[in-house]
RNA sequence: UGUCCUAUGGUGUAAUGGUAACACUGCAGAUUUUGAUUCUGCCUUUCUAGGUUCGAAUCCUAGUAGGACAA
């Protein structure tokens, strides 16, 4: 009999994950990974990681799973709570939740169940892993889930085939509301349980509080860059690389200030609210921010060029294949399927792998392409590989 | 110190004299395992003082403030 190891969170979708592998055979256990507890930064006075661990252990008594709870919270600091700040401080915008699934989830989680003895571990992911045999090897592939609503494929977009090889999604095949329906039908405590969302470790956070302890508000300018603003003018070759991935270089007197911010390191590419600046006919969105100089940049209007980029760029450092065995090599092109955030529809594009990393261009401009932020490629329904945005 | 123009919610604007509207901002909620985006709802307004009128943001007078012209 097979061992696996659940993450049980405290909703539904982990319950149901538990509960359906205690179905098809598997000896489960449940395990809650305790993460972060500050209260300070909640909004709540709730203490919401205790009712999530309680729910978790309700849900494997009803189970009649084995349970554990696990305290994470170090690794959690280290890993994800510092690679935020440090992100933030640069003006870029991180993705902790990504980094939740490579580093804790499918790292130190992982090793914590092996340490059990476990043959697997398995999440409440929307998504589903598949195996084939390639050259006398197994290779396994991470496809989108079933249900298109919920694919959360993308967040396990920075997983090795190691990782992969211990992961089991069993509802990957599932749609939200058949997991739902299992739950109910089994009786789950959890069964009617809002999903979570925010910060995968934090709870319901005030973002601007949060990064407000360690990083100091700093008054600034905000400059609106007219449209027509020769800083746009771009690819004018389309095999022009560099020049078609590269950020807007901008500079404040390319535009007019228009208003005050807190601190460019709080804002991120295509935000619109938080500004505090009004009287516009179309809203102002952020196109660029510069923490040197400490400014932010604007463009009135969801058209506005600034806010559109044909192209981006992965350093060879933080280029990632799940697909090893596709990876580019120098010189090669590919064409595939890319989202740059979550939820986002995978548009057209090719990727074109030189010696400094890999270069991907749109067929068509995308919206709000944003340093630090995570870019994933897909050959249809599955993941071949991600990379950090530059 | 002279003439002219303007003065509407946090901001920009709208309203043939009849009981103030639109956008943006802000706030709240929905959606979302990144506080992006998106969606829904909500708050707040006629510079002051007099007058004309059944009735004024809209007309008149004065004041105040800002702007333009003023050699």
């Amino acid at each position: 009999m097979k061992r696996v190891v659940v993450g049980l969170s405290g909703g539904v979708d982990s319950s149901v994950t538990a509960y359906l592998l205690k179905e098809q055979g598997y000896e489960v256990i449940g395990m809650f990974r305790k993460n972060w507890h500050d209260d300070t930064v909640t909004i709540s006075n709730e203490c919401p990681w205790l009712d999530d661990s309680n729910d978790a252990m309700i849900v494997a008594q009803q189970l009649g799973i084995p349970f554990q709870a696990i305290d994470l919270s170090k690794e959690y600091k280290e890993r994800i709570v510092d690679y935020m700040f440090g992100e933030y401080q640069r003006g870029r915008t991180p993705n902790p939740d990504i980094l939740c699934n490579r580093e804790i989830k499918f790292d130190v989680f992982l090793d914590a169940a092996m340490k059990l003895g476990a043959d697997y571990v398995a999440t409440g992911h929307y998504c589903r892993k598949e195996e084939i045999q390639k050259e006398g090897k197994t290779i396994y592939q991470l496809l989108a889930g079933k249900d298109p609503n919920k694919d959360q494929s993308y967040f396990l977009c920075q997983l090795t085939q190691g990782q992969l090889s211990k992961a089991l999604f069993p509802i990957g095949d599932l749609l939200k509301p058949e997991v739902r329906a299992i739950a109910k039908k089994a009786g789950i405590a959890t069964a009617d349980k809002k999903d979570s969302q925010g910060l995968c470790f934090v709870g319901k956070v005030h973002l601007p509080d949060f990064l407000q302890q360690r990083l100091e508000p700093k008054k600034g300018k905000v400059i609106e860059v007219p449209g027509n603003s020769p800083a746009f003018i771009n690819g004018f070759d389309a095999d022009d690389l560099l020049n078609l991935t590269k950020p807007y270089e901008l500079n404040p007197q390319l535009g007019e200030e228009v208003g005050e911010h807190k601190g460019a390191h709080y804002y991120t590419i295509g935000q619109r609210r938080g500004l505090n600046i009004g009287g516009y006919e179309k809203p102002l969105f952020v196109i660029g921010t510069d923490t040197d100089l400490n400014v932010i940049y604007t463009g009135s209007g969801d058209d506005h060029p600034g806010l559109y980029r044909k192209g981006l760029f992965v350093p060879q450092t933080d280029e990632h294949w799940i697909r090893e065995d596709l990876k580019l090599t120098v010189g090669e092109s590919k064409n595939y399927q890319a989202r740059i955030r979550y939820r986002q529809p995978l548009e057209l594009c090719t990727l074109h792998k030189k010696k400094e990393g890999l270069y991907i261009i749109f067929d068509r401009s995308q919206r709000g392409v944003t340093p630090g932020q995570f870019v994933a490629w897909y050959e249809n329904e599955e993941l071949i590989g991600s990379g950090v945005i530059n």
